[in-house]
RNA sequence: GUGGCUGUAGCUCAAUUGGUUAGAGCACCGGAUUGUGGUUCCGGGGGUUGCGGGUUCAAUUCCCGUCAGCCACCCCA
């Protein structure tokens, strides 16, 4: 084979593109249903848009590159800094709450996995502009509706959700110093995946009592009233963001049916350590055997970092390859096969020019058509036909045409 | 970037302890057959066994390197 796709690229034959496509169609459709408007912006940016944010450590991850006018650039790997920037613009001007999504191509230079590529598309959905978790929960509900479009149910999908100042006021009620919080949350993000000592001796290392790593390490298993209890108990500071939380699962319920059965409290969701500041969320599948198919929080200090304009906003990112897998998995992929309305077949004294012209008029009604594009015999244009998934064939001969529907 | 496992046709797999021109099914193309649901038969293209070295009379098989894939770290989407 003279060539073959870069590590991490894919090539989309006809069946792929169709799946994603299918995806795609889903992201739009309900995008549209929650009053979304669709932007996008260059795939290629100043490399500074991005290292200005995360530091330069952040240029291994990306793909960069000089470009022929000596200019630092990278090939996108995430939408927000180009949607901050976007707001940023017009942010005086954009009427709030700002609906926007949008279903870019990402790209980062890092060793590909199951699920995970060097390119993907991923849906961007955020709302700028409103700080209450009514925003949080239409999200979420999007989010939601999105896998049910998709025709998956909360059998197989789970919405865990957590709050980094509910974090914050249990890790406090628990008697843990701040200085210890970006250590705990680091060993909580882990939790699933890392034995249990090596957290444990984490947390010993943080400055945790033996109390309090023991708390740490179930948090996965505490639920809002047992985090809400201890927060009374101790200084009861943040109890109101807990009362939020309880709101925004029933916004959540109410948006969607039977919305409570994806909801699962977890404090162990952290969405790696620095920009989110409130809810925080990620849908896994409940087999646990893919990664995340979709992650996002509220962001409220973002925009104001890197668009210059303080607003509070929130959003999330949902790729393309997790969750065709996951389709995939649960045979939720519908039949990709190619179909054709009519299929014009001959006999062989029919002129070519005949068969054209039949073609031009169904064509003109809208039809898909195809026919032989060479003399061939009857018995091989049908089975042409039936192996193009012709729903109809159409036989012309001298007399009449004669419709055969398959 | 680090470590482990894997690598034969487009796909799924074969090839007896290393032993002649690396095979089969499916798919694809061509021909015949079948007067209707993708039948049956015949034929064809397509592999320098990922690539490059080494050991050997002889390597798909053993060794090394490299590339790629999978998995786990790292990191995150």
């Amino acid at each position: 084979m003279a060539h073959t796709t870069l590590p991490g690229f894919r090539d989309f034959y006809p069946e792929q593109l169709a799946e994603r496509a299918h995806v795609m169609r889903a992201w739009r459709e309900v995008a549209r249903r929650y009053a979304f408007m669709e932007y996008d912006g260059p795939p290629l940016e100043p490399l500074d848009l991005y290292t200005a944010k995360s530091g330069d450590e952040i240029v291994g991850q990306l793909y960069n590159f000089v470009d022929k006018g000596g200019r630092e650039v990278a090939l996108r790997p995430e939408m927000t800094p180009t949607l901050a920037r976007m707001v940023g613009a017009r942010a005086n001007s954009l009427r709030k709450p700002t609906r926007w999504f949008s279903t870019p191509q990402l790209f980062r230079y890092e060793r590909q996995q199951k699920g995970r590529l060097r390119e993907h598309y991923q849906l961007n959905m955020d709302i700028v502009g409103e700080s209450g978790v009514a925003a949080d929960a239409e999200l979420v509900a999007c989010a939601i509706d999105i896998c049910r479009e998709l025709n998956l149910t909360s059998n197989e999908v789970v919405v865990r959700v957590s709050d980094r100042r509910v974090m914050h006021a249990y890790l406090a009620a628990l008697g843990i110093a701040p200085d210890s919080f970006e250590a705990v949350l680091g060993v909580a993000d882990k939790l699933a995946r890392q034995p249990r000592a090596i957290s444990a001796e984490k947390l010993a290392a943080a400055g945790l009592n033996v109390d309090q790593v023991e708390r740490v390490l179930d948090i996965p298993h505490a639920t809002i009233d047992t985090v809400e209890f201890a927060i009374s108990a101790a200084s009861g500071v943040g109890i109101e963001h807990v009362q939020e939380l309880r709101n925004f699962f029933d916004y959540v319920a109410q948006l969607v049916p039977g919305g409570e059965a994806w909801l699962q409290f977890d404090l162990s969701i952290v969405r790696g350590l620095a920009y989110y500041t409130g809810i925080v969320f990620e849908l896994f599948d409940r087999s646990g055997e893919f990664r995340a198919i979709c992650g996002g929080g509220r962001y409220d200090n973002l925009l104001d970092a890197i668009g210059g304009t303080s607003l509070p906003a929130l959003g999330f990112g949902m790729g393309d390859v997790v969750l065709t897998e996951l389709l995939r998995a649960r045979n939720l992929l519908p039949s990709m096969a190619q179909t054709v309305d009519y299929w014009l077949t001959a006999d062989d004294d029919i002129p070519v020019l005949r068969v054209m012209s039949e073609a031009a008029s169904l064509r003109a009604k809208g039809f898909s058509v195809e026919y032989a594009l060479r003399r061939q015999s009857v018995s091989k244009q049908r089975k042409a036909a039936i192996t193009a998934g012709a729903r109809n064939i159409v036989h012309l001969t001298n007399s009449t045409a004669t419709d055969s529907s398959v």
